[in-house]
RNA sequence: GACCCUUUCAUCUAGUGGCCAAGGAUAUUGCGUUUUCAUCGCAAAAACAAAGGUUCAAAUCCUUUAGGGGUCGCCA
């Protein structure tokens, strides 16, 4: 049984790195039809915040992940931890430690003149003394003291770290609230997780929190490093380079299929494959397929697979996607029609909605270069004659191809090439020299608004 | 500074000693399709960080150097 878990700190929103690690212990979860667990990291009281757990859930429902059970809140487990430390207290594997803070900068400051890795010195490991007035004690952990600290991991492979660069660490403030690395070896282990996978920025956590499985005698789980994502310039991912938000890709128009395709490509292959539905990403997925080294993020990739996904969307479904952004065309009696004019169009959905815009409401300005160019010459006639002929045709108007009769009759007739129609109408019906084909727009939209458009252009020129 | 991780086209990547004078994808450029734009199709350009080894044979193994990243909290 494979139990994976994504355990995020309530102090923002969800970061797309974030999602990408969630994602794979989802993906590898959901493989091994196994669990996926939420686990919410509160133990720092004054860094939490409801609204920054509210974003990372409402984020998790947007791409459509799940997990099983109810989520666990560590700032409701403080009893449970507490329990553990008095035992390794009890068990001599723990120890009081009444160093002061001023005490423990100084040590600090000494090791780094010296060039080595701070650490704490175990001053208090063996105390027996007679405990200096007005410290409150924090509990240290007792940490190996030679040898090497060994685990393999699932991403880079065998680490070595000596135990000397681990130190005795504190396991529970002044007070007594329990610190990160304890309480999560704790949890990692009581809730079953047979895989951790985390970004490689815990790696130092491991050996750490290894103490910690040794100490309680609970079983080690297997742990994966996913290297970093860092942004195009490959420096890390910061506020400055843009959508580092996982919401703010859907206020941008992504579709979460295809955030989640990109960001799954992210640091894991299967061969030649770019493009995976979720059902593929779940079949295929596997941590050793993981690679080593960090990725830079690339917007470029993500639109392309965004208006991949876009152009392959059923109409339905894209319609019921773009009601979030103002278009409502689920009632549009051309709605297919509609939607295969302009869904090759945009790359995000904001831009699919602004392509539908166009073509559904009457243009109030005309691209000024675009109509120069349309607009000159005979182009007013032609336009006019343009009306006669679709106000006198006599066969049914609702179809493309009905459309491109009458324009084909009408270049024919005239003698004149199709640009001389063309142009001015695209300019016309659209305001601008380019978009979705003219007899799409026309059967989208109906020869009566056709006809109105044309005659307000008219109107316009002829004043 | 110390420790750990990492290094294939601009970017994401395939590649686990011979199938590699390195493959795919995005972006770029050109051509074609399209009345426009977009889509689509075809083509081009583009990389094994460097130097030493090991081997009949190295992108793949080893060493060193250089670059990038991470960690060194009573944060998570």
């Amino acid at each position: 049984m494979i139990t994976t878990r994504f355990a995020p700190s309530p102090t923002g929103y969800l970061h797309i790195g974030g999602l990408r690690t969630a994602l794979f212990s989802w993906l590898w979860a959901k493989k091994n039809e196994g669990e996926f667990l939420l686990r919410i990291e509160d133990t720092d009281l004054s860094r939490n915040s409801d609204e920054a757990l509210e974003a990372i859930l409402k984020a998790f429902d947007w791409v459509g992940m799940s997990y099983n059970g109810e989520a666990i809140y560590q700032s409701k487990r403080f009893d449970i931890y507490a329990k553990y430390v008095e035992q390794l207290l009890k068990e001599g594997k723990a120890y009081r430690c009444y160093m002061s803070k001023e005490e423990l900068s100084t040590l600090r400051e000494e090791q780094m003149s010296k060039g080595e890795r701070t650490r704490y010195d175990g001053r208090y490991r063996n105390f027996k003394g007679t405990p200096p007035e007005g410290i409150e004690p924090v509990i240290r952990i007792k940490a190996p003291t030679e040898g090497n600290i060994i685990f393999n991991d699932g991403v880079k492979g065998e680490i070595c770290i000596a135990a000397t660069e681990v130190d005795d660490f504190v396991i529970a403030r002044a007070g007594g609230v329990p610190t990160y690395n304890f309480v999560v070896a704790i949890d990692d282990a009581l809730m079953g997780l047979s895989d951790v996978i985390r970004g490689d920025d815990h790696l130092y956590n491991t050996p750490k929190q290894m103490v910690v499985y040794e100490a309680l005698g609970f079983k080690l789980p297997n742990f994966y490093h996913v290297a970093m994502i860092n942004n195009e310039q490959g420096k890390k991912l910061s506020k400055r380079d843009g959508a580092t938000d996982v919401m703010e890709y859907k206020a941008l128009g992504y579709l979460p299929e295809a955030l989640l395709n990109f960001l799954v490509r992210l640091g894991w292959s299967h061969g030649d494959q770019e493009i995976f539905s979720i059902d593929e990403m779940i079949e295929l997925f596997d941590p050793k397929n993981i690679n080593k080294s960090s990725s830079n993020y690339n917007l470029d990739k993500l639109l392309w697979l965004n208006a991949h996904y876009i152009k392959n969307m059923p109409n339905e479904k894209l319609a019921l996607h773009l009601k979030e952004y103002g278009v409502e065309v689920e009632e549009h009696d051309k709605l297919e029609l509609l939607l295969d004019a302009t869904k090759e169009r945009g790359k995000t959905l904001v831009e699919l909605a602004n392509q539908i815009n166009l073509i559904l409401t009457t243009p109030t300005e005309y691209d000024a270069k675009a109509s120069k160019k349309a607009f000159k010459g005979e182009a007013m006639n032609i336009l006019s004659d343009f009306v006669t002929m679709l106000q006198t045709w006599d066969k049914p108007l609702h179809t493309p191809p009905e459309y491109h009769e009458v324009i084909e009759k009408f270049v024919a007739d005239k003698e004149i090439g199709f640009g001389k129609i063309g142009q001015p109408l695209r300019v016309t019906l659209l305001g601008s020299m380019t978009g979705s084909g003219l007899d799409e727009i026309m059967a989208i939209i109906g020869v009566e608004e056709t006809v109105h458009r044309i005659e307000k252009v008219i109107k316009l020129h002829t004043l």
